[in-house]
RNA sequence: GCGCCCGUAGCUCAGUAGGAUAGAGCGGCUGCCUUCUAAGCAGCGGGUCGGGGGUUCGAAUCCCUCCGGGCGCGCCA
C-alpha cells in the first residue's frame, strides 16, 4: 500500500518536472511516512519540503503541483496540502477494502514481505553452558532469538537457529569434579568440597541420580578416569534438561554445536581452530609477544576494540576466545550471508574483538550481534535476588512453571533489547485485564467465539479456520465496510507488513507485541460498536469476511511472537 | 578512569532514518452487559521529554557538556 502511494506521489513529480512546473533536474527519492495525527491522513510526504531548495521555489507551491496530479485517483480518497508543506494522503474505502480480501487470500503468509531476498542467516542465541539450569536472562534471550528467526523467516530471509555448546574447557571440569564430589559424598566418602565449584542443589541430584543407576562402582576408580565418567553423563543430561525447558516455550533449534567438535583434530590432522589460527596468521593478523600469541584487534578501528587479544597463553593454553574465532570461520564457512549473536549485557565487552576477528577472516560486516539488557524479576513489587554462586536462584524453568510458556515468552518479547526488563511475575499469571498477554489473546477467542456462533455450532471443537471456511463461503459486498470502526480495522491489518519489515531490520520482535496489542485494541472497539451476526444478510456476510481477516491477521501476529491463539478462553 | 545501555505522565514503557498539538498500558475517578465472550468498550484527569549549551525552517530524536542508574573493562570461561 505503502508503495503504490509512493508511486503515484513519483510519478505525479515527474509529470510536474516534465511539464515545467517543478524545476529539478531528476526526481528525487519519495518516502512516506505515517503522520502520528490520524486526521492528517494516512500516508504523507515532506518530499515538498526537501525539494522546495533545489527547486527554488516554496514548499506549498511544490506541494500543490504534486497533490494537483494525484487527486482523483481511485484509490485516494483525499489529498492535502499541510502545515509548512506536507502533502496528505487518504487512502479510499475501495482500497482498503480490498485489503480483507487480500488477507484471507494469503492467510498466515499475510504480511511478509522480502528485504531477506532468499539469504541465508543465522541467529544463535541462548547457548547457556550445560553445566546447570538456565536462569532468566536465558529465557529471555530464547524468546527474542526463536522470535527474532521468526520474524526474519517472514521477512525473506532463510533462517537456521544454533545454540553453541560448551562442552570443553574449565567450566566443564569444574563441573565434572563438582558432580563427582557430591557422588562420593553419597557413597559415604569423606571429600572436601571447594568453594569454586557449582553448589547448586542439582549438581547433588545429578550424583544422585548417577548413583542410582551404576552404584558404588566409581567411588574407588580411578579419580580421572571417574571424573571423564561424570563429565560425560552428566553434562549429557544438563543438555537434554536445557533441550526441553526450552522446547517447553517452544523454543528448538536446528543446530547443536559443539565446542569440542572445533579443537578435535580434523582429516589433515589439525584442529578448527588450528587452521582458524593459520588463517588469521597467514593475513599477517597475528603476532607473538611474551610468550603469547595476540589477535591484532586494534588494527580494525572501525569496531573499536582497546587492546589486541590473546589467543594462546604462554602456557599453550588456547582462550576462549581462540575457540570462539574458530566457530565464527565454521559459520561462515558454512555459507550463511550473515551471521547473528544475540549475547547478554555482561558480554558486551566482547562485541568489538569478535566483529573485528570475523573482518580478519574476511566477512566485514557481516556479524550482528544483539545485546539484550539484563532481566529483573520482581515479586509483590519487590526484587527477586539471584545469586549463582551460592545456588540460590530463580531458573528459568520455576518461571515457567509458575506463570506458563504463553506469558513468559509475551513478557520477554514486550520490551525493547536495549532496555533492562522487570519482570513482575505477579503480572504475568494474573488472568485480568492488567495482562497483555490475555488481552491479545482474549480477541483472538472472541473472534473465534462469533465464527462459531455463525456457524450455529458455538459449541463445536472445529478448528476456527475450518468454520471461518464455513461461514465466509458465496459472495460478499466488502463495500458494505464503511463504519469508521471497521475501516480503522482495515488500516490495521494494512500496517503488518510495515511492522514485519521493521522489526526485521532493527532485529527487534518487541514491535510486534505492540502492535499485536493495537490490533487487539482496535478489534474490541471495532466488537463493540459493530454487530457482526444481524439481520441484515449482506452486512453480516461482509463483516465476517473482517472478522476472519482479523483472526487471520492476529493469528499471525501470535505466531510470530511464538505465543498461542487460543480459540476459546 | 574508559566503553556500552538507560533517564519521556504517579508506575511500566513506545515514539518508526529530525517533522505537524509528545503517545499507550496500568493505577485513580465516571459511565456501559435481556443482543456475537465485560479477560471487553467509552470518557475524565495527568508532562520544564534528567539539567545546560549548540546545529536548522523545525530537536524527545543529531553534536558537546554535566548529573543520575545498570552492565562491562583478564594470558577468566
Amino acid at each position: 500500500m505503502r508503495d503504490l502511494l509512493a508511486g503515484l506521489v513519483r510519478d505525479a513529480l515527474a509529470d510536474a518536472i516534465a511539464a515545467g512546473d517543478i524545476a529539478l533536474a531528476e526526481v528525487p527519492e519519495v518516502f512516506l511516512e505515517r503522520p502520528r495525527d490520524p486526521s492528517h491522513g494516512d500516508w504523507a510526504t515532506n518530499i515538498a519540503l526537501v525539494s522546495a531548495k533545489a527547486a527554488g521555489a516554496n514548499p506549498r507551491a511544490l506541494a500543490d503541483a504534486i497533490a494537483s496530479r494525484i487527486a482523483g485517483h481511485p484509490d485516494v480518497a483525499a489529498v492535502e496540502v499541510a502545515g509548512p508543506g506536507f502533502i496528505n494522503l487518504r487512502l479510499s474505502d475501495a482500497a482498503l477494502q480490498r485489503v480483507v480480501e487480500q488477507v484471507r487470500a494469503e492467510g498466515t503468509d499475510f504480511g511478509r514481505v522480502d528485504p531477506g531476498r532468499g539469504r541465508r542467516v543465522q541467529v544463535e542465541f541462548v547457548s547457556a553452558n550445560p553445566v546447570g539450569p538456565m536462569h532468566v536472562g536465558h529465557g529471555r534471550w530464547a524468546a527474542l532469538g526463536d522470535s527474532m528467526a521468526r520474524v526474519l523467516a517472514h521477512a525473506g530471509w532463510i533462517v537456521q537457529r544454533e545454540f553453541y555448546v560448551n562442552d570443553a574447557g574449565v567450566q566443564m571440569d569444574i563441573f565434572a569434579k563438582s558432580v563427582a564430589a557430591r557422588y562420593l559424598q553419597k557413597c559415604g566418602r569423606d571429600v572436601a568440597f571447594e568453594d569454586t565449584w557449582y553448589q547448586g542443589a542439582y549438581i547433588a541430584e545429578i550424583a544422585e541420580e548417577i548413583f542410582a543407576a551404576e552404584g558404588s562402582v566409581w567411588a574407588d576408580a580411578e579419580p580421572s578416569a571417574r571424573e571423564a565418567h561424570f563429565r560425560e553423563k552428566a553434562y549429557a543430561q544438563v543438555l537434554e534438561h536445557l533441550k526441553h525447558v526450552l522446547h517447553r516455550m517452544g523454543v528448538d533449534f536446528d543446530v547443536w554445536f559443539s565446542e569440542r567438535s572445533l579443537h578435535a583434530p580434523g582429516p589433515t590432522g589439525r584442529s578448527e581452530v588450528d587452521i582458524a589460527m593459520d588463517m588469521l596468521r597467514g593475513a599477517g593478523h597475528l603476532y607473538e609477544k611474551d610468550g603469547a600469541t595476540w589477535f591484532a584487534s586494534t588494527a580494525f578501528p572501525e569496531y573499536g576494540d582497546d587492546k589486541d587479544r590473546v589467543l594462546v597463553k604462554a602456557d599453550g593454553e588456547l582462550t576462549y576466545f581462540a575457540a570462539d574465532i574458530a566457530y565464527h570461520a565454521d559459520k561462515f564457512a558454512r555459507g550463511f550471508d550473515r551471521v547473528i549473536n544475540i549475547w547478554g549485557a555482561d558480554h558486551h565487552g566482547y562485541v568489538a574483538r569478535m566483529k573485528a576477528a570475523c573482518a580478519a577472516l574476511g566477512y566485514p560486516g557481516q556479524l550482528d550481534i544483539v545485546i539484550g539488557q539484563m532481566v529483573t524479576l520482581l515479586r509483590g513489587g519487590e526484587v527477586v535476588r539471584m545469586s549463582k554462586r551460592t545456588g540460590e536462584m530463580v531458573t528459568f524453568e520455576e518461571l515457567l512453571d509458575e506463570v506458563g510458556a504463553d506469558a513468559a515468552r509475551y513478557f520477554f518479547l514486550r520490551r525493547s533489547t536495549d532496555q533492562s526488563l522487570d519482570f513482575d511475575i505477579g503480572l504475568a499469571k494474573e488472568q485480568s485485564s492488567e495482562n497483555p498477554v490475555y488481552y491479545v489473546q482474549y480477541a483472538h477467542a472472541r473472534i473465534c467465539s462469533i465464527l462459531r456462533k455463525a456457524a450455529g455450532a458455538p459449541d463445536a471443537d472445529e478448528p476456527a479456520a475450518a468454520v471461518a471456511a464455513r461461514v465466509t463461503g458465496g459472495e460478499a459486498d466488502l463495500s458494505l465496510l464503511s463504519d469508521p470502526a471497521e475501516l480503522t480495522l482495515i488500516r490495521k491489518f494494512a500496517e503488518l507488513p510495515e511492522v514485519v519489515e521493521m522489526a526485521a531490520d532493527q532485529l527487534a520482535p518487541y514491535k510486534l507485541t505492540r502492535y499485536a496489542e493495537d490490533l487487539a485494541a482496535t478489534f474490541h472497539q471495532f466488537y463493540t460498536v459493530c454487530h457482526v451476526l444481524s439481520d441484515d444478510p449482506a452486512l453480516t456476510a461482509a463483516r465476517l469476511r473482517l472478522v476472519d481477516a482479523s483472526r487471520i491477521t492476529l493469528a499471525t501476529v501470535l505466531g510470530l511472537l511464538g505465543v498461542a491463539a487460543p480459540e476459546r478462553m
